[in-house]
DNA sequence: ATGTCTCTTGTTACCGCTCACAATAGCGCT
DNA sequence: AGCGCTATTGTGAGCGGTAACAAGAGACAT
């Protein structure tokens, strides 16, 4: 009668790790208990579990969170997607972000999506298929399509750095509109009367765009020049664009910019071209980079806190994951205009 | 007879999420079938496949990767683990990384190590849970226990940015010695005679300096003042290095930087004391970021093709997941003084 | 002693998928 | 018609865990 002789044929070539089976029998104890041991110390008796971890750390176990994620349905897992990480302020969110999750035990799965978010649905459904516990993206516009898986997920998600558009659950960010009026109304009440606005093909920055261009019409200001570059936006393109702005004549006046680095490269530009900056020629950039306050003259910019976002964001799914209800699905992290000498 | 009352009780809730069997019913066929519509489209007959096909967009069928994973011990997942995001340098990789991952239907897991490498036993061990099927990590020096864990998983491994240790597995990267030895004899052969290191307090930027000042002194030049900051360096440490050196008397000579944005912080600091560069203060700095081409005067550096780098490492992963064998286990990407006008 | 209650440990049945193999179908050929 | 061969589809047994429940061991009051 050979009863129960497994393992000879049909068996397949187990990857010869250790498994709870391995580390259960060395300890004379069922696989379940290894797994207490593991997930929650507390509700095993001292005794057993020193011999168990003790099995463990001889068998050299490491734990199966797929196996785990597939029996419990939850993985432990976040997933974010990012346009880039190239740009300081998404990567300095990113990292924020990851650390908090660390320290309640959460991994992260990082998706780059692409600045025209050309294959977010391809990306999420790859991103889905790992069924992470909880979502971080990047800006609330998406598809319907996009919408529609992410309802269907039902975890819990956070869309970041946009207030603009309705969130599908929770958001972190700022109003981009805001910021576009308070940099105009900032350079208006600084006396300036020429304008202009150089930024990236990025859909937030354009929102700010509009918004300072709508506000300064509003002011009786009718033509502010834009200039549009590829994004992200660089060093190069601020000083490319700046020249293209005094090309024909010699303008004067304020310019809002999309970044700190292309605020660097007016900066760089003007003086140059032998300009006084602000006399000149005004510049206000956008995100408070490191150089920002060591540039000469220093630069005025927008300070957005991106650590901030990143924490805010990983609290927020970190409540809802621990059954919590967060006091606001919206938060507005704001922005601080900071005056320093270009402006 | 009860026969098979399945799912009244005993019966987890199921998700309520479409699964293989979902579709195979819908489709009249079995989960294999449509197991293989997904993974080897070319095994099934184009009417079934077609029909299956249909199935799956009709019950909104996400596949479920952790599932696939467990049976298959092949999770098309690909763990990094990178000190930290806030440096440009290692998101660069990072990105070119994961970009090149994509192309193959790979995904990316981020672990975030921190500068002194504390946690990399932990991170490493909650990684190698979800089993990875490779790993990119950052250096070539690991602790014992590091290595052995990484021996254990069995899995294709790079390593990025170093090449001083003997690598685990494979290995990107350029010589940090090389670099400092460079920089020294680019300076020593300019004519310079005086010397200085700001460093961060990083092992590889401390591995560059070191040998910068072991090549110099083998040229008979013996009292290189050598400044460490806290890593990673910024622009502000720069100037306050260069505040430090000048402290007491009237220094002039070369420095050599660990980043770009040290180096900045030198030469504004230069500036700002009214002392010429290069006359007075020769800089050179580290990874050639955007803004150095424009800074004035534009920042001599040394160029780091971090993008190479992630790229390289993802190929030479890929290479051995489809079985094959990389032609050389390390690749140096080397490094190039690019000489502006700092020095 | 006995029964009840609580705390710890074990048992069983899945989670959703893929592997290896079995079965079936389709084809050309004698 | 009958044969063998190959291409396609189905079957059953895991992969390594966890949830839910069952069973056993003490503790305590009656």
């Amino acid at each position: 009668m050979p009863a129960k002789t497994a393992g000879s044929r049909g068996t397949r070539p187990t990857s010869g790790k250790a498994t709870l089976e391995t580390v259960a029998k060395l300890a004379g104890v069922s696989r379940m208990t290894v797994s207490r041991v593991i997930n929650h110390p507390e509700s095993v008796t001292p005794d057993l579990r020193e011999i168990v971890l003790k099995a463990i750390s001889e068998t050299g176990y490491v734990p199966n969170l797929l196996a785990g994620g597939l029996a419990s349905s939850r993985t432990k897992l976040v997933a974010a997607v990012v346009p880039t990480l190239t740009h300081v302020l998404f990567s300095g969110a990113i990292q924020a972000f990851t650390d908090r999750l660390a320290l309640d035990g959460y991994q992260m799965l990082l998706g780059l999506s692409g600045y025209p978010t050309e294959r977010e649905g391809d990306l999420l459904q790859a991103i889905l298929s790992r069924r992470p516990d909880a979502l971080y993206l990047t800006g609330t516009s998406h598809l319907a399509q996009t919408r529609r898986q992410l309802r269907a997920a039902n975890i819990p998600i956070v869309e970041t750095w946009d207030l603009s558009h309705k969130a599908v659950d929770m958001a972190v960010g700022f109003s981009h509109e805001a910021v576009g009026r308070g940099v105009a109304e900032y350079f208006y009440s600084k006396g300036y009367r020429e304008f202009a606005a150089f930024s990236a093909d990025d859909e937030r920055a354009l929102l700010r765009s509009r918004e300072y261009v709508a506000t300064l019409a509003a002011h009786g200001i009718g033509d502010v020049t834009c200039i549009t570059t590829p994004a992200p936006s660089t060093m190069a393109m601020g000083r490319e664009a700046l020249g293209r702005l005094l090309a024909n004549g010699s303008w004067r006046g304020a310019i809002q910019c999309s970044s700190d680095a292309m605020a660097h490269g007016v900066v760089l530009e003007a003086q140059a071209r032998g300009l006084s900056v602000p006399g000149d020629i005004a510049v206000i950039g956008f995100g408070d980079l490191d150089f920002a306050a060591y540039m000469s003259p220093p630069l005025s910019t927008v300070r957005i806190d991106r650590f901030a976002i990143g924490r805010l964001a990983a609290e927020a799914l970190l409540t809802r994951l621990a059954g919590g209800r967060v006091a606001r699905k919206v938060v507005d992290v704001g922005f601080e205009i900071v005056e320093r000498a270009t402006s």
